[in-house]
DNA sequence: TTCTAATCGAGACGGTACGTCCCGTCTTGCC
DNA sequence: GGCAAGACGGGACGTACCGTCTCGATTAGAA
């Protein structure tokens, strides 16, 4: 957003509004089916409104949804043992994702970030990588304590934990209980000491 | 398609030419980015030769990409050890997936199902369902042969052989070799003796 | 219309349903809304059969409007005295146009005819021409009577007869009545005396 | 034309160049021929420019022919003579049906007119009214000198005097030189005195 | 009677235009 | 200069006809 000069600034008001009809307009219809002109309708606004705060569509989706998500911290638990601080991560993005709002408006962004190159950078970025990054390192202290090989392969056991719930639940839409939660860290757990390195 | 009767027949030469021509768009543009009216035009066709087919880009796309799904299709192994016939089966998943021509169409579709429901319903029929029974079935003849405990849970343990797979490569785009399928294979052969049903 | 060989002739059948469903079309939606995909239609009969025949549109509305036009025959009255004589062909001709069929189809007829030269010298050719003719004579018989100037000038003087009726009718819809034509034939009697070739 | 209230008004630049592109449609193809895509694509505009400024090409050729031909006005002559003054209308009269653009354009329009009833009523209106006023009041000065019979049959005598010009240059597109336009005068003159109200 | 070729209906074919919607940009006039 | 409103050029939408072409299935004159 642009810092003023001799001018107006852009008045906070229009920003609210406008961040209130996006997420209603990407709940209704999805990232594709969201239109600026349908944005600055809901919002009771010029379209030029929108273009002088943000160059595109996927500017302005990436900007708003980038700053929500943000805000929604994993925590890092350290429970000091490996299968209770993992439960407590699963656990979170599992509640996170099956938030009503969520499950109306990420599909369609993880759709985007499929396709657009800028998208899928930014999601990676600012959802997958802090996520990542909290389970990277309960796993390197599991590794410290000697819970888990040395030569642990971080990519292949982090796609395991993450994976199947992201799968399930973003691609194909299908509710996720707790219990499925339970049975997959049980698996995983075991499948953890077994991932390392390909050339041993 | 319709079957005639008195009148004429839809031409299948015209078939063709929009069958050649929608691969080379969606490849081109990905699946929201491809028109009718593009795809007309580069078949030389004009825009009633579609829509006397398929009632819309759903049904265009979903007809013949299913087609062609279909006939690619996912040989079951039975080599009598659980090992080498995942290895066989996620092997050739891998290879389908980085075919450059999927490579190129498929995030798109996957997009469009994250999305819509009828899209998402046929892609989970034409493509996950087969997929997921070849690989039941190498699963269940394990827990015949009791490689596997009585009370495994398929889901779970279909999930962790598929989702790192397809989340890596179709949500994110990253390339996948081989001997990420190994140890991909070698953790979650652990990981399956643990998949239990969740109240056991 | 083909001379055949050794095939089928044209139907006589099929020639009359188009020729009627034709007519219904003129008179329905006027030449310019008249397609052949409807008349055909109307007529039962496949596209091909019109095409068969006539070679556009144009050539089949001019060849069978022209059949019938030409079947309407304008009597050639000789009362011996130029008043009664033309009372009797202006109110022939007011009567045909009034014609229910005529007031619907002749217009859209003339629309073409004022913008399509093959159309208008048709028009010309089979309407125009022959009532002229008849009209003619009549001027002609009253000249070699005395009653009409030797230098009378036939061009202004028909068309002083037949202009004011036609552009009421047909160019603005305008229903006349037969005391329109008293009035107008008492003038025109009159205006006919003064019509002379210009340089006399 | 909307008279704005808060919002961008429409350009005025842009509805010149429709204009212009307008007439070159119409001198080139006629009204049938005239299409709203041809017209966008002649004057470099997008095809909504045209639709938010006319409802369809009915709306804008009135509108466009309309504000035209209003702008052309008939003067009318006074010089206390019947027979002058009609040849100073008559010959007015075929002057403007002899222009050029005229000549390409009016019997298109004509010919619209003959079969859409909205479109006759404008061309009545704004094309015959004030010209056959021109007349009336011609005429009329004529009877209160006493040039003219009192039971004066207007109708009849403005027909007389417009319908032969307009049905040969508009109808038939037959040329008509200025001796044509004197010989009309002098029969017309002729038959006015006779043209009497058909009950006297 | 069989042959044979043009007829028939139906409708697919490549096109063009329709009138609508939305894109992202530009313009106007008020605050 | 921000703002609401909305016009701007562009392009895709799905539909309707255009005039031509392609089917099998009659149909009727010539052999």
């Amino acid at each position: 957003m642009t810092d003023q000069r001799g001018g107006a600034a852009l008045r906070p008001g229009v920003t609210e509004a406008i961040t209130q009809a996006l997420f209603e307009e990407l709940a209704g219809r999805g990232y594709a089916g969201t239109s600026m002109e349908a944005v600055s309708r809901r919002a009771g606004v010029g379209k030029a409104a929108l273009y002088r705060r943000w160059a595109s569509k996927e500017d302005m989706v990436l900007d708003i949804i980038g700053t929500t998500v943000r805000s929604a911290l994993v925590v890092q638990p350290s429970t000091g043992r490996l299968v209770s601080d993992l439960r407590v991560v699963l656990e979170g993005i599992r509640t996170q994702l099956a938030h009503p709002l969520v499950v109306r408006i990420a599909p369609g962004l993880l759709a985007e970030s499929v396709i657009n190159a800028a998208f899928r950078n930014a999601v990676w970025t600012t959802v997958a990588e802090p996520r990542r990054a909290v389970v990277a390192e309960i796993l390197r202290a599991a590794v410290d304590r000697g819970e888990l090989p040395q030569d642990f392969n971080f990519d292949v056991g982090i796609d395991l934990l993450f994976a199947p719930l992201a799968f399930r639940m973003l691609a194909f839409n299908q509710p996720v209980e707790a219990d499925y939660v339970d049975s997959l860290l049980i698996a995983t757990i075991a499948a953890l000491g077994a991932a390392r390195e390909p050339g041993r």
